[in-house]
DNA sequence: TATAGCCTGATAGTATTACTATTATTTTAG
DNA sequence: CTAAAATAATAGTAATACTATCAGGCTATA
């Protein structure tokens, strides 16, 4: 898997994006440093103005590679998706029993799995992270429809649609495998937030954290589809 | 059950505001005023000025009741959860089935059951739309632990509590009673948000929204915690 | 009835943010 | 080697998120 993955890019909807920051040495390390920052300041604080200072560059050359902070916002959100559906659909193919790819899928999700291996000079610790603390505001924003449109969370959808499918494969007649598996991609995000800030919101802690979502998520899924 | 709503008064933890804006009519005004904008125009096109124009009055007025615009978002939301506990306090207490104490806290937690009596001047209607999207930016800040330890999120966290309990008498045996209830008290909100914006991502569209979800979240619960 | 104090409204000011514009310099590609 | 593209440096603007000051009106108590 390593090799496989060593050779392949994750691709982001280029209206996300001005210039391809993966096209050049300047942008590589906008992605790198903007995502340090970000997960250690959060994305209030940060801004285009202190990334230029810390990367010795012009605040008017970080904005031509991204409109806005909001826009590379998307851009990591839409390539960690876009990485785990990769992640979803390479190691859930030819798999014989959906019970066992339902549990493949929320290993992935859950972070259970191997981060380390995917092509790019960015942090995916930090990705994550950036994830669990920041992505829901990527869509709670007036603009969402139009970004919407624009296709700016495809990503985000085709994860979750792999998912039904997995739900449907195990009850075909299921009737809420839309709500459930965006309930449950949700919920694994913000689970992991709650253990790191509001302990009191869930039962999986910090030893072991991915390891127990996934189990505790799979028996939500497994039992509320099999009635 | 509307008589004693309009004897009793949600109260908001202290710390949030300056200056208790239910004591003034200046105060009360800010508030229906305040909810209008932030749900039309969202909290990050939301200032203070914008406000204090449309109130005839000067923006150092308002901050004498709220240091900044998080902390009113705060008092919403505070005061959301305060009165959904109540609410469901009030109608699940003397009810023997366990059962149907849940999906009686269900029905309130996806507005089943009517809004409009309550005993504010502000429209319930539009708190329920800044819920759904606004509230999770209340805690997704690098402020959240400070806030937290000053009760900021009580109220949340007791009607996440008070669920829990609920899933609890069903099967005291649960593992994930916490997790399970964070994930769809959070999972409601998400999903009105998603039916208003991304419907691919939920199975509950507009009409009869609150039943459906309520039906789906009950089964997702209850079939849970049956094994 | 006088007076002290609080609330409000008005005005002004500051630091920061989120950009946009211009131009000079460096790098790269043909 | 030259043209074009990319970058760096500088400057500037409108808006935001406050803070500070002060005058006028109303209100509670002596």
């Amino acid at each position: 898997m390593e090799k496989l993955l060593s050779t392949i890019k994750i691709s982001v909807n280029k209206q996300i994006y001005l210039k391809d920051p993966e096209s050049t040495e300047l942008g590589k390390r906008i992605l790198s440093q903007s995502l340090e920052m970000i997960t250690e300041m959060g994305l209030e604080q940060f801004t285009f103005r202190k990334l230029a200072e810390q990367l010795g560059t012009a605040e008017s050359s970080i904005y031509r590679y991204f409109e806005n902070k909001h826009k590379l916002l998307i851009y990591f959100i839409s390539w960690y998706w876009s990485w785990i559906e990769y992640q979803i659909v390479f190691s859930t193919t030819n798999l014989a029993q959906p019970e066992l790819k339902l549990s493949t899928a929320l290993d992935i999700l859950c972070q259970q799995r191997n981060l380390e291996s995917a092509p790019v000079n960015f942090s995916l610790k930090h990705l994550h992270n950036l994830l669990i603390s920041e992505s829901s505001k990527a869509y709670l924003t007036k603009e969402v429809d139009g970004e919407n449109k624009s296709g700016f969370f495809m990503a985000f959808k085709n994860v979750v649609r792999r998912l039904e499918e997995i739900i449907h494969e195990i009850n075909p007649e299921c009737l809420f495998a839309k709500t459930l598996s965006s309930t449950v991609i949700e919920g694994i995000l913000h689970q992991h937030f709650f253990a790191q800030h509001l302990p009191s919101l869930t039962d999986c802690h910090d030893d072991h954290i991915a390891d127990k979502l996934a189990k505790n998520y799979y028996t939500i899924i497994f039992n509320s589809i099999k009635a």
